[in-house]
DNA sequence: CGGTATCCTTCTCGATACTG
DNA sequence: CAGTATCGAGAAGGATACCG
């Protein structure tokens, strides 16, 4: 509330609004997710199945908060009963090649940090 | 410690070590802390003075584990009284350049997600 | 200066039960 | 099948006070 409007933004401050959409968009579940959807499409079911360890209520969450960023899409059909499907977006797809990076950045990384850890450990 | 040296790994399921590393070094804090120390070297209570809403505790827990991590480097200066600086390591910048990739994404990707929204907040 | 220790509030998240 | 509603335990995180 003290730097509402302000005309050029800090730049050493990451805007609020960004830190809000990474987390939103690369937490637990939606990281489990997104990987799970990206190259076929589920239903709810399916995705409970194929996501091991999420509860039904946090997999609505997940999902109902990346369909509201526009990262997935649901889909209803009227069939009977009913059937909801869930698909990435092309937007999503942009996400997905992130969090590809992460991943191979955590794969690389993980040596030298199962490394500092024992340093870290060891002393004191 | 249940899936070291596993031949195949299952695709569908992210490591939970590379997720609790992603967690651990992805958070809030950590965010702004790197992008500070990305090109300096700064001592705690300029580190506490640069990242404006962080608490002497979240910032001492947010450097520790940072640096059990090897992200970055506690430098104690024999000095009167004593002086402690952080800076950031080769590992850490590592993780910097993939933090400038996601926000440079969040960036890019706002406007639609802006969107996505708006859309999603006016239907039901 | 650079922390620890303690309390206390908030928020997350799982478990469970119920519904169209 | 695909959810919603409610409850409670536990963790995260701020406020405050104190220490070498």
């Amino acid at each position: 509330m003290r730097d509402t409007e302000q005309p050029h933004v800090d730049p050493s401050v990451i805007a609020p609004a960004h830190r809000e959409l990474l987390a939103q968009v690369l937490d637990r579940w939606s990281l489990q997710v997104l990987d799970e959807l990206c190259d076929r499409t589920l239903r709810f079911n399916e995705l409970r199945r194929a996501v091991p360890g999420v509860t039904q209520k946090s997999l609505t969450t997940t999902l109902r908060r990346l369909e509201r960023n526009g990262m997935v899409q649901r889909v209803v059909t009227s069939t009977r009963p009913v059937a909801v499907e869930y698909r990435i977006t092309p937007l999503g797809s942009t996400l997905q090649d992130l969090i590809d990076a992460l991943l191979r950045w955590t794969t690389g990384a993980m040596p030298a940090v199962d490394d500092a850890r024992a340093r870290f450990d060891s002393e004191e």
